[in-house]
DNA sequence: ATTGTGACTGGAAGCGTTTTCATTTTTCGT
DNA sequence: ACGAAAAATGAAAACGCTTCCAGTCACAAT
């Protein structure tokens, strides 16, 4: 396997010469950029990683930490972080943390510290304090996406604001029976979003002043089988129905959707439902919802990290709130008319 | 930042003990080892990957490359994969190359071949024989995980036999009126998966003596989205309907059933379907499918690899089927008496 | 007492680049 | 055409480890 010092001794160049010319770092004449690369090809010669990454401290590298890569969410973000990695050149390292908190402190330890990346992309993830002073202590670059991450640089939607306007939504619809989805309790230590979301939904109900019903406030696992076996509870039990809906994902959405269809409601007629990110599906199921571009967000995250990078300078940490889009189609309507308001 | 030579200050040894003290190799007294620890935890000492790579010339990382990673099949196997990489210390680095063939040349070039990865699993990921041919040459381990991969071991399942069985079970419950819903030709290049799975379809229906209508070959993208559009036209368009369908994937299956639903068809009383896969979903739609377990494949294929880079010699190159199971749900059914049998 | 054996240990030579620094060559204003 | 500034070059010093090699030491076998 060819090394740089073969490359130079074929180009006539020096090693230093032919690492400026490969690298495009420096002044390099044109002539001797042209040989390096001549020889190189002709080698077949590649840099190594970890050779290159040694000598000048830059890693190419950016490790991303997800809790699963299945969720919708968090595979539409590395889709769109590993795209724009891509293309500039960088590779990512996959973080699952999904299986508890063993795992997640070892690979914030072993992995991330061993001095193997970058900087560090974290998509829902919520630190604990000295986890984050661990990571700003090693002077990398971290964002977050969709957590709070109190000292990094985070992207993240208004989650408390749409799911307001979610609410509301339904509410000027004419609904006031409004039944709210939330995530999983079990989510709720990493994953500080369901209640932001709940909390949303509940501010726009009391400033209409509706009832939030207790027994209308559920939880399941932002996965569409989860929801569905507690939005089947929901509507299989009450005598008297929700006529709306809000939940806290599409997939969730989706989940209540087929819930409604086996007990032969309708949707919109008889029960309409909302819900928030943008989910392909959603299409599908003519499903209202807030449409918050994930990969664009994992993009962003990336070239607000490479900016860092090249910068140098630790860019303040800023909180973008990434815009989210009202995406209005057939699972919403105005409630049966034979449906008694609440109050 | 402290270095191993800190370690070694503090620790009152050589350089080279305490290497071989954390790294477990060699001999080393109890003593020093112990002192190495702690004089290392006491720093907040871990070991630089690059240097200890450049070094040692092992990597602890191996490279994962899928077309996509939204899709079901790919982000199982990727998640299996990633567990058990992370358990046995290894990195994981992610290749997403959906975007056509430029992107995956460069990842080939630049990045595999770039000495940072031990070793390589291709996901559903059909190479050039020179592509292959050059992953072979630098001596990395290869295992392909559902697609072929000459000269490499593999992992797959047995797509024409399970197709052929799947087909089977709906001709057993007295169906002839089958259609079969296959994945789209933009996969066919990477991925020849489809015309296996179609194959298999075809050898039952002509063993049973059943036609194979061309109209009921329809074709989807392997999503839900697209089999739904998909099916729509099959189930909206013709007069005389299939009384089954068999989707070459769980989510086609799965937007068959929704396509269904909206034409009023009930599934199965008036249209039976099967699919492929395992998907979680498959409870929530009763479906019947044969499922093969994308996460032990993907778990399955870090084993081998790993057992292959620690065992040091290339394990031949062994083509390993994975067991699938069938599983009957509600979706498939005998056909409505009313349905004229063809033939 | 002598030698052999094997466990430990430390010095030092890499691993394959990048980058600094000093040096040489080129360019350009006048 | 001359000197100064800019551009291009090469030697060599890092980068932070692993591992070879030779040497020390304790202990058992002769």
């Amino acid at each position: 396997m060819p090394g740089i010092k073969d490359v130079a001794e074929r180009a006539g160049l020096s090693i230093a010469t032919v690492s400026r010319a490969l690298s495009g770092k420096g002044n390099v004449s044109p002539r001797s950029r042209e040989r390096a690369r001549a020889a190189a090809a002709e080698l077949g010669f590649v840099l190594s990683y970890h050779a290159s990454s040694l000598a000048s401290g830059r890693n190419h590298n950016v490790g991303v930490v997800v809790p699963s890569v299945h969720r919708w969410f968090f595979s539409s973000v590395v889709e769109g972080v590993s795209a724009t990695l891509l293309d500039a050149g960088y590779d990512l390292t996959l973080y699952n943390v999904s299986e508890g908190q063993e795992r997640r402190h070892s690979v914030l330890n072993d992995f991330l510290l061993r001095k193997r990346v970058d900087a560090v992309i974290a998509v829902s993830l919520e630190l604990s304090e000295a986890e984050i002073a661990q990571l700003l202590a090693i002077h990398r670059p971290i964002v977050g996406i969709g957590g709070p991450l109190p000292g990094a640089s985070t992207i993240r939607i208004n989650d408390s604001g749409i799911a307001e306007a979610a609410a509301r939504h339904l509410i000027q619809l004419g609904h006031s029976r409004i039944a709210h989805m939330t995530g999983d309790a079990a989510y709720e230590k990493d994953f500080r979003l369901p209640g932001t979301r709940q909390a949303g939904f509940k501010k726009a109900m009391r400033e209409a002043g509706l009832d939030v019903r207790s027994e209308w406030q559920l939880s399941a696992d932002f996965t569409i089988q989860g929801a569905y076996a507690s939005a089947r509870q929901l509507l299989g039990s009450s005598p008297e129905r929700p006529t709306a809906v809000f939940a806290a994902s599409d997939e969730m959405a989706i989940g209540t959707i087929l819930a409604a269809r086996d007990f032969g409601l309708r949707v919109p007629q008889d029960l309409s439902v909302i819900g928030i990110d943008g989910h392909e599906l959603g299409e599908v199921f003519g499903l209202t919802t807030i449409d918050q571009d994930a990969r664009g967000q994992g993009a962003l995250a990336v070239r607000r990290l490479l900016a860092g990078l090249d910068g140098g300078s630790d860019p303040a940490a800023t909180d973008t709130e990434y815009p989210t889009r009202f995406i209005i189609r057939s699972s919403t309507a105005v409630p049966p008319v034979d449906a008694a308001p609440i109050r």
